[in-house]
RNA sequence: UGCGGGGUAGAGCAGUUGGCAGCUCGUCGGGCUCAUAACCCGGAGGUCGGAGGUUCGAGUCCUCCCCCCGCUACCA
């Protein structure tokens, strides 16, 4: 900031080409990236602007597995749909590249010999898990098993979904690769390392030291990891689906995508300048910016910052990784695999010619310092009462009066009153703001910023009421509206950044392109000038469009459950017991009369129940399905005779009764009518 | 478990070095009628997650606790 680039370098998150992008990485990524870039080439900066897919990685290999077809397949589908998406939405990267390319596998082959060849990496062997069916490693999440801690099926090497607890693969019982379903074996092998602890103490005095200003989320970060000790971190992976190791006894390893990945930065800007991608990348006056979600954090400023540095040549460092929280969708959390998301290129089919209603609301609604939520509703009033009520509606009224009073040609203004000086006067403050807001990443307030010249304008001439003067003084109308429509030229600048589409047709309404720096100004539209016939620049979303979005939604939250009911398998039955077994069990009707939270517990419910025999107290894990209120008064059934526990100080006689479903669901088994407390089941 | 971020009006968010709690939407009332039933003015609405502490003064600083999200190094 204070530094004098003399160009600036954004690079947005490579997405990953396994699916498409959804309005969460929109929100935290490209739209942001998107506003910065345009307001940088307003201002005649030099800018270039990189991005690209991603396309290596196990879970493209998974996919590809699934679908019986190559992972260039998957790639090449989802780059495509992913490129045009961007295109759609006026996010005109200068390279989109893809990290399948071949200019790309040199690069970081390249970028990896050197790394070699300089003594930097350390090599470790390990034994991992390896899929003897598939022939290929597993990566802890690929190894499923049985929970040792809560018995449920289908845990994860590294995590039981049902119970929270975290594993390692040694731990699951019945382990198998979730690739076959066969047995996973103990391998030997090698890997390379990077080892960051070395880097420690630059990395503390360049970003602890020398970057406060970085946002919160992303300086606590960083400092987390630095303050808890840095370890070497593996740079290649035994897979056959990325960039070849380029050294010798090294078949059948290939890069690790998180070393991978960045160098698509570097390999997409040379794609693109092939002869001059070192000015962009080695030269001290350019201001490097990535844009990314706050997953990547670590990765942007830690990981690949160690790799500049140990590859050396000069190399710059960011400037800034203005990262973003996320974005919930309907207060869920987004997630491509349950198919719960806004999908951009769906986005673009459902509502044609409002690109800009959507970049408008991810960016008024972004989770710049903590996780936010898009909802459907809120996205119709943000477009109708925001986009459409108040810089639609002013650009509208200042054009149709223009045609009205003074046949599409601009008025001549007089002498200005106070009034007219009033409203200008607030416009090189709001520009400022924004100028100020933009340069620092927070794109929310700049928007607002932007927002304010509309809502000057409104007041103006609900003020000044052009409609009445005009039945006795052409001359004052004249005014009131040449300074209104010079106030729409400086909304079609000024809103440039963020709805690019309507500032286009504004500026063709207005036959006019005024540069940044005249906002604020008068005398962007000559007196005599003819302007064009007014035209909506945003329309209103309607409730059934609204309506059929949430159905949209309805229905793949519905589809999702069913196919994953379908998936999970009816456990089988267990070994064959006597009726004398059976008949040890005592289980009984009973009613709760009291229900609360186990205190520090997620799922604990400490329950006062009446058997019939007596009165006692249960402790249940249901308090995820069910809240205390919903367990009063229920009639259930239990296991009365279960030798009594202690579970978190409390004694719990007995256990309730529940049905576990397919999706982990637990519901409790009631009798289909009251029946006495005590009665037995059997 | 540890670490990072967050919790401010019905919703979504600002709140810089401690100094009268603000903005947008919604809501209620009024005005206007050029404009896409739109715009303009005014009102109501908040124990700033909770409890302590420092201070003349705390949303802001300190301590403890609760809740949400992320990371915890092989989920890109």
């Amino acid at each position: 900031m204070d530094k004098n680039f003399k160009r600036t370098l954004v690079t947005c998150a490579l997405p990953y080409a396994n699916g498409p992008v959804h309005i969460g990485h929109l929100a935290g990524v490209y739209v942001p990236a998107d506003i910065y870039v345009r307001y940088l080439r307003l201002r005649g900066n030099e800018v270039l602007y990189v991005c690209g897919s991603d396309e290596h990685g196990v879970p493209i290999t998974i996919k590809a597995r699934q679908l019986g077809c190559s992972p260039q397949d998957i790639v090449d589908k989802y780059h495509n749909i992913i490129n045009e998406s961007f295109k759609a939405l006026g996010i005109n990267f200068d390279v989109y590249g893809r990290t399948s390319s071949k200019i790309h596998a040199e690069t970081a082959s390249e970028f990896f010999k050197r790394l070699y060849d300089k003594g930097v990496f350390i090599t470790r062997e390990s034994e991992q898990y390896y899929d003897p069916e598939a022939k290929t490693f597993l990566a802890d999440r690929y190894i499923v098993g049985t929970c040792p801690r809560c018995g449920s099926e289908g845990a994860y090497g590294d995590q039981c979904e049902k119970c929270g607890s975290t594993l390692s693969p040694e731990e699951l019982i019945n382990p198998k690769s979730k690739l076959s379903g066969a047995e996973p074996i103990k391998k030997k092998t090698t890997h390379w390392y990077l080892p960051l602890d070395r880097d420690e103490q630059w990395l503390r005095e360049w970003i602890l030291e020398g970057h406060k200003e970085w946002r919160t989320n992303v300086y606590g970060q960083v400092k987390s990891w630095l303050d808890s000790g840095l370890q070497p971190r593996a740079v290649t992976r035994d897979l056959d689906w990325g960039v070849p190791v380029p050294v010798e006894g090294a078949e059948g390893k290939v890069l690790y995508v998180w070393f991978d990945a960045p160098i698509g930065y570097i390999s997409n800007t040379k794609e693109l300048l092939p002869d001059s991608w070192e000015k962009w990348w080695k030269s001290p006056d350019t201001k490097l910016v990535h844009f990314i979600g706050k997953d990547n954090i670590v990765f942007h400023c830690i990981v690949f910052p160690s790799m500049l540095k140990a590859y050396g040549d000069g190399f710059i460092l960011p400037e800034n990784v203005p990262a973003n929280e996320f974005l919930n969708l309907e207060g869920d959390k987004i997630s491509t695999s349950r198919n719960w998301a806004v999908w951009a290129h769906e986005y673009v089919k459902d509502f044609p010619g409002k690109e800009d209603a959507l970049r408008y609301v991810l960016t008024a609604n972004a989770p710049e310092t903590k996780d936010n939520d898009f909802s459907w509703k809120d996205f119709q009033t943000r477009n109708n009462s925001e986009l459409v009520a108040v810089f639609g509606n002013f650009v509208n009224r200042a054009i149709v009066l223009t045609h009205k009073y003074f046949g599409g040609k601009v008025p001549a203004f007089g002498e200005l009153q106070e009034v007219d000086k009033a409203a200008l006067a607030e416009i090189p403050a709001l520009k400022a703001s924004l100028e100020k807001n933009i340069e620092n990443y927070h794109f929310r307030e700049a928007l607002k910023d932007a927002m304010g010249i509309a809502r000057v304008g409104n007041k103006y001439i609900s003020d000044t009421e052009p409609w009445k003067v005009a039945k006795e003084d052409m001359a004052r109308t004249a005014t009131i509206l040449n300074v209104s429509l010079q106030l729409c030229a400086h909304l079609s600048v000024a809103f440039e950044p963020f709805t690019p589409f309507a500032c286009a047709r504004l500026k063709k309404m207005l036959d006019c392109n005024p540069s940044w720096d005249s906002i604020g100004q008068m005398g962007l539209l000559e007196e005599g000038h003819q302007i064009g016939a007014a035209e909506l620049l945003f329309t209103k979303v309607e409730d059934d469009q609204i309506e059929a979005q949430l159905a949209k939604l309805a229905a793949a939250k519905a589809e999702h459950l069913a196919a994953e009911a379908a998936a999970a398998p009816v456990e089988p039955q267990k070994e064959e017991i006597t009726f004398e077994q059976f008949q040890a069990m005592d289980i009984r009707t009973a009613t709760v009369l009291e229900a609360e939270k186990v205190p520090k517990t997620d799922k604990l419910l400490k329950l006062t129940i009446d058997t019939g025999i007596d009165k006692r107290t249960i402790v249940s894990g249901i308090a995820q399905y069910y809240s205390p209120e919903d367990m009063v008064g229920k009639q259930i059934c239990i296991l009365a005779n279960l030798k009594p526990r202690m579970i978190k100080g409390i004694e719990s006689k007995g256990m309730i009764l529940m049905a576990a479903q397919k999706d982990g669901k637990m519901r409790f088994i009631t009798p289909q009518e009251v029946v006495n407390n005590g009665s037995q089941v059997g």
